[in-house]
DNA sequence: CGGAATCCTGTACGATACTG
DNA sequence: CAGTATCGTACAGGATTCCG
């Protein structure tokens, strides 16, 4: 798996300072970004945006289909908060708000592609695994 | 981002079919395993099993800190049903089980190596982020 | 339109006790 | 040791209503 952070050789290509020290720490710091950031709908909602660019709030309801719009906000203020997204209001008359994947949205998009392909390439593999799993349970 | 299931680009250079008829049920799919996958518990047995290779019961409840005996026999359970992990019982008088990765959960690990670099590699943007939008909202 | 506030329910999860 | 079963609770999240 090479999980970076608890590396031990020294000879590092990546960018990073020696991980000899932080283990405990970050490792969990980044485990807590992943899980935060791959619920359903944050993964949803990226998706959504940056298939559409910029999007307005009720138009992303529609895209991110089953969603409550409490969630939609919920989840969007924390993205936003994480500065995943960007939401820009303007003061008119009907209120119009439209949010959009900021650089680092962006980014998080591309690494995430990487367990989309994944996913993609092996969900026949799984869907196999589980129904062995059923008969070897002696499921029905 | 350039999701793949969603590019229109027939010039695809990975192994994958045409994905111009399957956008809406695969793509479900995908989001689902992910979400399965990439809860907490589940994230780190698989680092704890692929540092610690071949590992007991109880074993990996020390490993994974903070987890509860419940929660590791059901993410074990569920990661075994998914092909993830292979689970052997040794039929002996103290009963024995180890639990392993399997060549999926490995590929998996390598997968989301990708987005762990990434939440290392932003996660000082993140908290960054986090603190203006805090102060945005006149926090405190 | 874009949200915030309120209410209510399912369930995820921890703690505890029991079994083979 | 490696679970399963049971119970209690906190919280996630849906439906609804109200507001600027």
């Amino acid at each position: 798996m090479d999980m970076p952070g608890k590396n031990d050789s020294p000879s590092e290509q990546e960018s990073s300072p020696n991980w000899s020290a932080i283990d405990p720490k970050v490792t969990t710091l980044v485990n807590d970004i992943i899980a935060r950031v791959a619920d359903k709908w944050t993964l949803l909602i990226l998706e959504a945006l940056d298939e559409n660019g910029v999007t307005r709030f009720k138009q992303l309801g529609r895209l991110v289909p089953g969603i409550s719009q409490k969630m939609l906000t919920q989840t969007l203020r924390q993205m936003e908060c994480d500065g995943l997204v960007l939401r820009t209001v303007y003061a008119e008359v009907p209120p119009r708000v439209e949010y959009q994947l900021t650089p680092l949205g962006e980014s998080l998009g591309e690494a995430f592609c990487g367990v989309w392909k994944w996913a993609e390439r092996h969900h026949a593999e799984i869907e196999a695994a589980r129904k062995r799993f059923a008969e070897g349970q002696g499921k029905d």
